[in-house]
DNA sequence: CGCAAATTTGAACGTAGTCAACAAGTGTGG
DNA sequence: CCACACTTGTTGACTACGTTCAAATTTGCG
């Protein structure tokens, strides 16, 4: 998986031998994760960063009275626990949902990055705010739309996360979660989440096996999730040349 | 309202004078915009960001039904329109939620800023990742809880965000907002914020004078909204040095 | 194979939405 | 300066989407 990370930022721009020997070098010491186990706990005091390299993640947040709220699934070659560059302890927790891989990067390494790199610094920003852009999208699912929208929104969702890692993800894949967790990210009860793949399945727009998913219908999902693709249409051109 | 970006960046870290001369320059170009005009629309090609140095303004989506979720409000010294640094047309609506000034922000003077001032690229970084934990927040408080807290959540928030623009707001402000809006920003109906407000009224959390509202019970408040200050517990100790 | 976790279904309930009517402001033009 | 139109706020009655609770069934793992 070494490269892992320059290869992601590669679907953006041509990174040069010198961003990318920087790149590879925050790779370096892999650790990995148990399915279930916690890499960064809420309110844990944090210090480094992480980037996936291998497996699926999520974040989330729990209330007060133990609901939760899942913010994020993460996919090879996403950045983790971007929140400690800027605050001491950790505002979500960060599970492994699968067995995984992830590389530390230490605040510092980034520190450099910036500094050496502002090409670099510039589109890492753009992808901070790529992932705003697909959190408001989030909000507006939740805050707007019905059961059945939310649903097919996660499942589109989850499926161009995983294309994004793997490009030879085609229309039937392994979701892995839970209903339970289908939940936990759209704000619905396990319960309601199964009656709404129910309705899915019974009109077509998926089938389903086991825990493996297939799109039907790709236009009728799109069209019930009020679904954007938030990878496209994206500019660049205002970051600085590559040093 | 010169300086006003710089004073905003002040309230984090220490700004140098050569720092100070960069974002000072970033404001030359103020703009007014009435009540209600829109600074840009969804879909719509973009190409600056732009500055807020006086008024209150907000960015929303609209769902193909028709409704609106409202993503955040604006207030003096916060950057609007970031989204430019990622995508070609806008994905959000920006509109006046009052008379405001707006100075707008070239793409390539943001380019420079993350060539010479590395500390500064960083500090936006971790700017917009404490916006992008709020968004996670409102995610969860629109998924997970209450209308009850929802509408708490609300009110809190925004005198939280006025005093960041302005240290004098106390228990009582002006909300500014429609019940309309405060829908839209919650993902609820206008009846029913009028209903929420009513019985927060009615409880003795709040008071109500035509538009001014008055907090009377903060800690009840905070209880019943799961309200975090994501302001607080800031840690930049990473940024490299000025230069 | 056996157990625990996950899925599925039904029934009753409740929170929030919808519809409708009215009241209270607010601003505009005659 | 008032009259009128329009927006915003308020309330009630009814509806519906999604939750809750409970139990049966299936799945998958140790």
């Amino acid at each position: 998986m070494p490269g892992c990370f320059a290869d992601r930022l590669g679907d953006f721009i041509e990174v040069t031998q010198r961003e990318r020997t920087a790149l590879d070098r925050l790779e370096e010491r892999p650790r990995s994760l148990k399915r279930g186990a916690a890499l960064v706990r809420e309110n844990d005091a944090h210090s480094e960063l992480f980037l996936l390299t291998d497996g699926m993640m999520m974040s989330s947040v729990l209330l007060r009275d133990g609901s939760r709220q899942i913010l994020r699934f993460y996919y090879p070659g996403d950045l983790l626990g971007q929140t400690v560059l800027a605050y001491r302890e950790s505002p979500e927790t960060i599970v492994a949902q699968a067995e995984s891989v992830v590389c530390p990067i230490d605040k510092a390494a980034m520190s450099e990055l910036f500094c050496d790199h502002p090409r670099l610094a510039g589109l890492i920003t753009a992808m901070t705010e790529i992932e705003r852009v697909t959190l408001g999208d989030r909000l507006a699912e939740v805050g707007r739309s019905s059961a059945h929208a939310r649903v097919a929104a996660l499942l589109l969702g989850i499926r161009q996360r995983m294309r994004g890692a793997d490009r030879d993800i085609g229309d039937s894949f392994a979701v892995g979660l839970t209903q339970e967790e289908m939940g936990d990210a759209t704000g619905l009860t396990a319960v309601h989440v199964n009656r709404m793949l129910r309705t899915l399945q019974r009109d077509g727009l998926i089938a389903r096996d086991g825990n493996r998913l297939t799109i039907l219908d790709e236009a009728a999902m799109i069209r019930t999730a009020n679904f954007v693709d938030r990878l496209d249409g994206i500019d660049l051109s205002w970051l600085p040349a590559a040093r």
